[in-house]
DNA sequence: ATTTGTGAATGTCTTCACAGCC
DNA sequence: GGCTGTGAAGACATTCACAAAT
């Protein structure tokens, strides 16, 4: 009989890489998806193929979690997506705040996917008066100041930045101060936080002009080329 | 003399890498922010802390540029930001099809960061007729048969998808068809496009899934301490 | 004296290719 | 026979540290 250190199997090699973390949901998804199919198992060439990514990516990320396959089988999609979904703390459900309920704010107050994905919108904030008191997704709108009492009441520990750029910082100092660790930034500017802090940046002009970078490159080298 | 490719200079090395263009937009910014608030001259050292960025790390991105710094002085703001500016193709506006006119979609319509960057929204399509018709961020929405008739028309290289998950690979279809070759994901589903065909996939729930991740394995942590 | 531009070193991610197991 | 899990190789990205330039 091996120690353990808690209820549960620790996982072999612990500490996951970066670039696999960020996949975990994309195959999660597709295993859903399987499973809602119907499909009792898959290889990682099937579960790769509906992930788009390669099969040996795949399986050296889920390699990361454990050893869940079957060789000359494939992996049980159930107990897979059990285990992702554990993996990726998908077990609970994440309360969260939006601060700005511009378009977007109301956007992603209105997503429908995040239900589903272990995620919760609970609180949303904004700093213009003539919003405040509002409904919006089922949601009334509060002032700003109320942000440190909401996040302490419901012991938020993530949020979600969507004001205008200059209001990005403050904001964030308040929920940092507040006690959140993690922030989805979609304000065009760059946070500064304390070590321990995550911040995840989503800029939707610059995703537009990276492939603007690409799309120019092409038509200077089709001209080059005539 | 050296010989010259066409009438403007040709940077030396080429190929500039997949992570530089992403971070490129991101000094561009900092040197608007820079430009507007009178400044005429910055070191690398200022420039990447305005951007986020490592010091190290601005230079080297930079030198695939060209050279565009004075040793011993920093970088003019006003040229680099011009020779930036070129390199990502912001030089002329790139016009944009956005499909799927839902909350996200109409949160993209009206975005604001999207002129001032290049990126020009100058159609929206739709599936659902009760959209039809209705105007949004000035725009008429059209329908989706309409597609490729707007992308010929206009000359249109870029779109954005924000539709359901399930009508994204059809759209995505009668946009390469058309002709578009660059393509901003929104929809939670992986696209399968022909080669030569640019996706970025940009997807909420995974982001903050992502930090959920992070979240959990504090929350494993300190229990374990404790 | 100061700051760029860059070879070299380090770190990280991806892909290959096959041993090991069903 | 077929498929997983993984060491090893390769590709790519970041950071260091200093020579070159003003």
């Amino acid at each position: 009989m091996t120690i353990l250190r808690n209820d549960r199997t620790v996982p072999p090699g612990r500490e996951v890489p970066d670039a696999t973390v960020a996949r975990l949901p994309v195959y999660l998804r597709a295993l859903n998806a399987l499973a809602e199919a119907g499909t009792p198992t898959c290889s990682s060439v099937d579960l790769a193929a509906a992930a788009g990514v390669n099969p040996a990516k795949l399986r050296k990320d889920l390699s990361h979690l454990g050893s869940y396959g079957t060789r000359g089988v494939g992996y049980d999609v159930e107990h897979l997506r059990h285990e992702v979904a554990r993996a990726i703390g998908q077990t609970q459900d994440w309360d969260v705040v939006i601060v700005g309920v511009g378009h977007l704010g109301t956007a992603l107050s209105s997503y429908q996917g995040f239900s589903t994905r272990g995620i919760r919108i609970v609180a949303l904030v904004d700093a213009d008066p003539t919003r405040i008191g509002t409904t919006v997704a089922g949601l009334e709108v509060e002032p700003v100041d109320r942000l440190p009492a909401i996040v302490a009441e419901r012991g938020i520990r993530i949020a979600v930045v969507a004001t205008p750029g200059a209001a990005a910082q403050e904001v964030a100092d308040v929920l940092v101060a507040a006690g959140v660790t993690s922030i989805l930034n979609f304000a065009p500017a760059h946070l500064e936080v304390p070590n321990g802090v995550d911040v995840r940046k989503v800029d939707l002009s610059i995703e537009l002009q990276i492939l603007a970078y690409h799309q120019q490159r092409r038509a200077d080298e089709t001209e080059a080329t005539a």
